[in-house]
DNA sequence: CTGAAAGCGCTTACAG
DNA sequence: CTGAAAGCGCTTACAG
């Protein structure tokens, strides 16, 4: 059906308040070397606005040369509201640039599947994905565009130096670092051990014990059991995220363990059910608003095709709970 | 930097490779009414190769009148991991009959913003929004193209109705209906209300009491504190979705009140972390296999101009733990 | 101040 | 089997 009925194209508002496609074009963007009359333009706009017209994108660009499409390419494991709520206020900065922030979920290197880039042309791509990987690095080569990574390495090790800081504070003389179990993550997990790992040597610490901990309850169970039977509280957990810190929490409680008198257990991301946990959990949290602003500068840059900014790590904080 | 260097058109593969642009063309779509010698077949591919053609876009589109780009349109609110998990499979689904699924989050309707459909031209609108809001449904319809819609009002109360089924089935006669406080969930929370009602009407139930249920610690206790106050146990619970249940079990650990023996607990969703609550929670989950066949028929109908084939309710089912 | 024309890169009838 | 040409809808020098 929408195939059927031709698409109003600006020749239709041209013809139909008697001027040229140029003049039509002129008013739209509102091109500040020409000089229209009012009552020219004014009758341009009300004409578009009767006929519903709409510039055809592909046109715009193909003209162009470049679209004003940002891609962010994540994996579906990353996806949550926090995520969302920091996109949105980057989306919006973008907006009001006329840029489009939209979102490829997941990779596809397997044969068969079309790469996004077949039908898609962003003018940058900021990158959440794993980007040492070599597959997942092709696959944003093939969209031909600058890319920008929003994670540095320096802000992956922070969070575990964070963690540390706060239970060496705290009194605890021995951490152990809650893996998760799921290998897509492992190399953000990995950045965040080296940092618990590097916390241990500030404080003068032995070096952390590493206890990978599944998300299901049985499994969370029997790691912190098997960690229990090795290391004798008091000790400190940093969790390489909140998901992790909730199974250790309830293996806690399955095993009848004090938290956080005998274990301290720390998150990181704040959830928003972190405050529900029992008991409540300790987490650190990231303050975007600064980052974004470096993020937005940078993708406009790009899209001109300009350098770009050093990146800023996210400025974290501790949120203090009962769990640690 | 990328704007300076000229981009590889189909011109410089056919000069290149010593055939016009048409014979290129053909090759690289795999025309089935031209017959092409292998030879030059091959030549060309392997030229286009080193040359790191990519056919552009935008000009594409332009000649073909029309994308292959399907734009889902969702509220951060509902961005999670198994909304991803979800999407990523119609993602799949939809790459192999050569579309691309992408995302759009959150909806603008304040001046000054951007409209995506500026920069964009999807084939189809996927929506997971409140389509019964003006504001958003003009958004929508903005893009000028057939919208579908993801979630069918008896989906939605189809919820409810498990819910209070379940925990009749367990002896439950007195329902309670956790709500959230966010507005902008508030259409689904009534439609699940609505569910719930239903519900109690056909298991001979007085009608459900709806409490408002925060998701922060302080506010959750004292909503619970006031059912407690109302209401005396035992009753059930039937939450909107998880993370309110986990506002609940939250409220009733520091209320000291047995779950489930005094509250039972139902939530909706089975995030991951439902197992991990303590005590665990029981839930509702959905089944998107065969639902998202249906939505990849539809999806591709509708780029077509076909008419859509009723939409299926998303089958449900009970995921039984020990809150409830 | 306005309009005729070129050209972005592609695909596809059409003519050979 | 191959190539010259048209045309998708837009913007923008350029000429008046």
């Amino acid at each position: 059906m929408e195939r059927e009925q031709r698409r109003v194209t600006s020749e239709d508002v041209a013809r139909a308040s008697g001027v040229s496609r140029a003049t039509v074009s002129y008013v739209l963007n509102n091109d500040p070397r020409q000089s229209i009359p009012l009552e020219t333009r004014e009758r341009v706009l009300k004409v578009a606005r009767e006929l519903g017209y709409r510039p055809f994108t592909p046109a715009r660009i193909l003209r162009a040369g470049y679209s004003r499409i940002v891609l962010v390419v994540l994996q579906f494991e990353m996806v949550d509201p926090a995520m969302a709520r920091s996109l949105k206020e980057l989306e919006a900065a973008l907006a009001g640039k006329g840029f489009s922030l939209i979102w490829y979920v997941g990779v596809h290197t397997a044969s068969g599947h079309i790469h996004p880039s077949a039908n898609l042309t962003p003018a940058v791509i900021v990158s959440l994905v794993d980007e040492t990987d070599a597959d997942i690095s092709e696959f944003l080569r093939q969209f031909n565009v600058p890319i920008l990574s929003m994670n540095s390495e320096t802000s992956r090790q922070a969070v575990g130096k964070a963690q540390v800081s706060y239970l060496a504070g705290r009194g605890q003389r021995r951490i152990i670092f809650a893996a998760p179990e799921r290998r897509d993550v492992q190399w953000l997990a990995q950045a965040r051990l080296d940092g618990v790992r590097q916390g241990c040597v500030e404080h003068a610490l032995e070096p952390p014990t590493v206890q990978v901990v599944p998300a299901f309850r049985i499994g969370a169970r029997e790691a912190i059991m098997h960690l229990l039977a090795q290391q004798s509280p008091p000790f400190g957990v940093c969790c390489y995220n909140d998901e992790v810190a909730f199974a250790v929490l309830a293996a806690c409680s399955d095993a009848s363990t004090q938290v956080p008198e005998q274990i301290a257990v720390i998150g990181c991301d704040d959830i928003p059910l972190a405050q529900l946990s029992i008991p409540s959990l300790t987490t650190i949290t990231f303050d975007d608003s600064h980052w974004l602003a470096t993020l937005t500068e940078n993708i406009l840059a790009a899209s001109r095709g300009e350098p770009i900014r050093e990146e800023l790590p996210k400025p974290l904080s501790i949120v203090v709970r009962t769990s640690a």
